[in-house]
DNA sequence: GCCTGTTTCGAACAGCATTTGAATTCCGTC
DNA sequence: GACGGAATTCAAATGCTGTTCGAAACAGGC
């Protein structure tokens, strides 16, 4: 196996990377179809990444590692902002939401990468690290637990990791099931509006650190 | 193709959720192993219910159907005991979340149909409805909106359906993300116990209801 | 007995991810 | 510039897969 930082493996990752996100039909993702639009063969993908899971993880890494940064980003801005008062409680969730959100809504944007990672990820729960290995990385939201301690000093850490954790969950039942909350919420609002979205996420969200 | 109640269709319909329970490595759920499993031939699966997507479709609507009728009847019960006033909104949210998380911590019930279900509609996003009919099916889930309207009138129709399907979103995550809940958590909460898991969601969800 | 419609099955087919081994390219060293 | 060994490419082959097809087996009404 090779670096996977050859050229040829960087544009196995973009070719990869474009088919996710360009059409809906993830039938049609198959090593062929990747190497082609690559400029190589089937082959390429079984040098450089060792098989075609470990290629489509790989683009998840990457994609995973700039929505994380960008989380981050906004969870400092939030904490610089106040210091040394604790953060503002509705920035810190949107901190933590905001970017999926905002990715989700931009048809440009590289989400359905993650979209079909996790999915991929939770239908083979049996298996062998390199599925799992992204999708359990929590370090990125384990982050926001000290910040959110220092807000709601009386609820204890598991408490905070326990709401940390169905904030998150609400996060994704809005960016990966989009047509139940549309269903849901009768048409009324606009799913395309990421900032209005964030504000609902946030409304519910709070109430959950509040004593 | 057939009328999908003879002896064989049952009996491929069983073979396919028992393989789905039994094993998590679904890579093995094709169709000469599920027919081998019914003591049948490939052939019968296409004859009888058109392809294998649509067999596993087959079986997860008959497990749905299960999971739905347990949840409305506790909805119902919780409404009769109060009749005429209003449910305790603290008895209608368990029985929003509380089938689906006793059925995933119960390694006896067939869960896994479900989990894995969701996670292949999911990712086959395109798709021709028969993965997307049963995800979107959310008859059973607006049920509970006119109660819990009685329940906090303040709130507008919207509100109600955007914070059950918040709610809904909690629920995924502990029952599809058992690993990430328990990382976030420090694996200080005991996610073997339904009870103590549905009090749990009860105490973060509940809020979002009142005033 | 036959005939019609339903159900089963084995043999094919096209497509898939991956393996293999040979061919090609690359690059530091002579 | 030429050599040698490693890194990279590729075409062909392997063993899977879901599905198709046509022939066989079976059913029940006349």
């Amino acid at each position: 196996m090779s670096t996977r930082t050859s050229v040829t493996a960087n544009r196995l990752l973009d070719a990869c990377q474009a088919l996710l996100c360009e059409t809906d039909a993830h039938e049609e993702l198959t090593t062929r179809r990747i190497a082609e639009h690559a400029q190589a063969t089937p082959s390429a993908i079984i040098y450089h990444f060792g098989s075609r899971e470990e290629l489509i993880t790989a683009v998840a890494e990457r994609v995973y590692r700039r929505l994380n940064a960008e989380r981050l980003a906004l969870l400092r801005r939030a904490v610089d902002r106040r210091f040394p008062e604790p953060a503002d409680l509705d920035e810190v969730i949107a901190a933590l939401v905001g970017p999926s959100i905002r990715w989700a809504a931009d048809p440009q944007s590289s989400y359905p990468v993650l979209s079909y990672f996790t999915s991929m990820a939770h239908a083979h729960r049996d298996d062998t690290a390199h599925y799992r290995r992204i999708i359990e990385d929590v370090q990125h939201h384990k982050a926001f637990i000290p910040e959110l301690k220092r807000i709601a000093p009386w609820l204890d850490e598991v408490d905070i990791g326990w709401r940390l954790n169905c904030a998150l969950g609400i996060r994704s039942q809005v960016t990966r099931s989009r047509q139940r909350t549309e269903l849901l919420t009768d048409h009324q609002m606009n799913l395309d509006d990421p900032e209005l979205v964030i504000a609902r996420m946030v409304e519910v969200i709070a109430p959950m650190f509040r004593r």
